[in-house]
DNA sequence: AGCTCGACCTGCACGC
DNA sequence: TGCGTGCAGGTCGAGC
């Protein structure tokens, strides 16, 4: 489900909970989720005060007192939802689910794996059908070598990322541009989504070799313009709270309404909305993955 | 070494 | 209605 945009999203709901609280209690309905739960899980973290959160590629990370970290990964799937008694006090839905588990009463859904039980009354529940989420339990001096992380690329919002770096890292690569950009090591956060939109407004073809645009000396001028649109696309993104997928009616209106701006995710067959291109939006298969792209202006 | 593919898992939309 | 197929926002490890 969920790529850079919504990742920050949910972290940024979390937050408004958990920030400066202390964990409760925690309820683990299955041993696992991608991977196993840690051993003890619920156990280590039962007392913890929620110190600071922090987003890496598509992980959400949430400090703790005892100086061990939270490691949250959504996988496809994965949402969390926020409730206090048994009113939905916060809605962080993304993933189109919540009608299912509400109805499933007592906000126990046949998916809801974990519940975290917060001072104050609040319950945080996570609920993931695919279970291809993750979560663990990090001592703060191990992070930076959690297998998980240690193989992360730039941030697109830091300094490293730039038309340089992307020209270093493309630099002889045969891969196509969409497969090169979807690479967590090389970028971190992109999905597939976000990169389809990028490259859309970059005017570059998902096709293209990534290593094309690098030349003897430097590189072409249009991987300053793709990286402007990756930050660009991934700003507007997080401003309207990332995109709802497959989802019904929502009942706050303020998260994730980026789906309504997508120009040729999901849009095979539509017109290209690029003024005066003319294009229809392709469905192309890359990867084993979906890429929509219009072939009259992306080159 | 670099790249693609299958596997992981469930639900939903589609056609017959 | 039911069944089969293909698809879904991700990632990892196997295999070429």
């Amino acid at each position: 489900m969920p790529e850079l945009p919504e990742v920050e999203t949910v972290m940024r709901g979390l937050e408004k909970v958990l920030l400066g609280r202390r964990i409760v209690a925690v309820r683990l309905a299955r041993a696992d989720l991608r991977l196993p739960f840690p051993k003890k899980f619920a156990k280590r973290l039962e007392g913890r005060r929620v110190e600071s959160f922090e987003r890496r590629a598509k992980y959400i990370l949430a400090h703790l007192d005892n100086g061990e970290i939270l490691l949250f990964h959504l996988g496809m799937s994965g949402r969390f939802t926020i409730l206090n008694g048994d009113r939905r006090a916060l809605d962080l839905e993304l993933g189109g689910f919540y009608e299912e588990s509400a109805a499933a009463g007592n906000g126990e859904g046949r998916h809801d794996h974990v519940v975290f039980m917060i001072e104050g009354g609040w319950r945080i529940v996570y609920t993931d059908p695919r279970r291809f989420g993750v979560m663990d339990l990090v001592e703060e001096k191990d992070i930076a070598e959690h297998p998980l992380l240690a193989g992360i690329g730039a941030e697109p919002f830091g300094n490293l990322f730039s038309a340089a770096y992307l020209a270093h890292n493309f630099r002889r690569k045969k891969a196509p541009l969409k497969a090169a950009l979807l690479d967590q090591s090389l970028i971190a956060g992109l999905g597939n989504i976000y990169v389809c939109e990028a490259l859309h407004r970059a005017g570059l073809s998902p096709r293209r070799k990534a290593g094309s645009l690098v030349k003897a000396k430097g590189y072409d001028r249009r991987l300053d313009d793709l990286v402007r649109h990756i930050r660009a696309v991934l700003s507007e993104a997080i401003e309207a709270g990332g995109s709802t997928l497959r989802d019904h009616a929502r009942p706050d209106g303020e998260l994730g309404i980026f789906q309504h701006r997508f120009a040729v995710y999901d849009r095979e067959g539509k017109p290209c909305p690029k003024a005066g291109c003319g294009g229809t939006i392709r469905r192309i298969v890359q990867s084993g993955r979906s890429t929509f792209y219009c072939p009259r202006c992306q080159k």
